[in-house]
DNA sequence: TGTACATCAGTGAACGCGCGTTCACTGATGTAC
DNA sequence: TGTACATCAGTGAACGCGCGTTCACTGATGTAC
């Protein structure tokens, strides 16, 4: 083994080459990632890419599909480790803190044409519906409730990371919040979980929060 | 005035690169709108367009101005032709229907960077938050309060309008539900307005819609 | 244990093209007198 | 009411460059015998 700089054969290129995109995209967005000055970076010709991956959109696939794989795996993690009534917190908290520290990965994932597709987000989100706390909450549910309140809670974290992202709401509606007060900030004010699922208590107002508001008629079996 | 096939001053120019921009952009997407392309099909050179705009970029904002124009005079006539109490499912209807109907002028508008920093945004939201739904449901609410239900309920509607354009939900949830329909669908199962303000009854099934429920310990309130 | 050869993973050079943008020009329009 | 001239809104041609992608090549590695 010579040293590492001046040896023919990279050796594991293909994985270096993922972990140089997801920085690149993390500074300069994934729309701009270019195969030359990402091989540059490397120390490598641009043609020694094309040996792993078939096209650029296949290697930007491949980065989604890994994010998709470790995401799952962090999943995996988090249901071990934390009890049915306080994972649908746990994974919301978890959602938010992915999208607003990898935005761009985020983005790669979950909005991009490059992060549809993947086998992994069904296998995250029929996870999601049969195994979390859905049906701990709500053993009588058919299946049409919990896929539409997994859609609804979904919808919610989603849009409030995006408009975070992309610079929507920021001047309206945060102050200078850092990333962890801002999900606390939706946890106690938009995701209100009901009383017994939540780990701290909910500063409410004295009336229901948003006009976004269920009309549950018996607060008690949620 | 000769034909208006042969005259060498178009006349307007500007507005009609605007409207082939916007139909260009839902079909091919803004990423992909080129002047170039733009310009022949108006029949017109590649640097006619430069009279009318400084680069590319300021055609894009352009458009996006206009969207939010066209979208506050929508807001004010909807306004003034829906009483207080329906503004709230009215306002979510729109929103909806637009980004479904014309996901790339939303996603110009809502998502991308050319959308962002336009006075109207600002104006759209100060308009929903003071002059909409929720001061009339709230008359006690402070600020942050009125606030943080405007930003819950956007978050929401946002995030199904993307989930949905993007396709990351349509394999999972969704049958075959035309636009219509998932609005309804939206505005049934998952904006769920206090029934004093749906127009129509809710089909609850006896609990509480979501994991993202509220715990409104006085239901009548909102 | 050593040699021959297939295979793999790089190099080097270049192609090509889409596309934004510039610039000197000219035809049409409007306004001062 | 007609003419001179400034100004405006186009033309035509071309530049340039970022960047994806190809292709013939060569150095390194592993395996059969």
């Amino acid at each position: 083994m010579s040293s590492p700089k001046t040896r023919y054969h990279h050796g594991n290129l293909k994985a270096v080459l993922l972990d140089l995109a997801e920085q690149a995209i993390e500074t300069h967005g994934f729309e701009n990632l270019a195969l030359q000055t990402l091989t540059q970076t490397v120390g490598v010709q641009p043609s020694a890419a094309y040996r792993h991956f078939r096209n650029r959109d296949a290697l930007l696939r491949s980065l989604a599909q890994r994010g998709f794989d470790q995401w799952a795996e962090e999943m995996a993690t988090l249901v071990a480790t934390t009890p049915p009534r306080l994972r649908a917190e746990t994974f919301s908290r978890f959602y938010l803190r992915f999208a607003l520290q990898r935005p761009q990965m985020f983005r790669l994932m979950f909005v991009s044409e490059h992060g549809r597709d993947h086998r992994s987000i069904s296998g995250m989100v029929s996870f999601l519906k049969y195994e979390s706390t859905l049906q701990h909450l709500m053993p009588k549910a058919d299946d049409e409730l919990l896929r539409s309140r997994l859609l609804a809670s979904w919808a919610m974290l989603h849009g409030m990371a995006l408009l975070l992202i992309e610079g929507r709401i920021q001047r309206f509606y945060i102050g200078n919040m850092d990333d962890d007060a801002f999900i606390d900030y939706v946890m106690r004010r938009h995701l209100n979980l009901p009383a017994e699922y939540s780990p701290r208590p909910s500063d409410v107002h004295g009336q229901g929060e948003g006009f976004v508001s269920n009309d549950a008629p018996d607060g008690k079996d949620a």
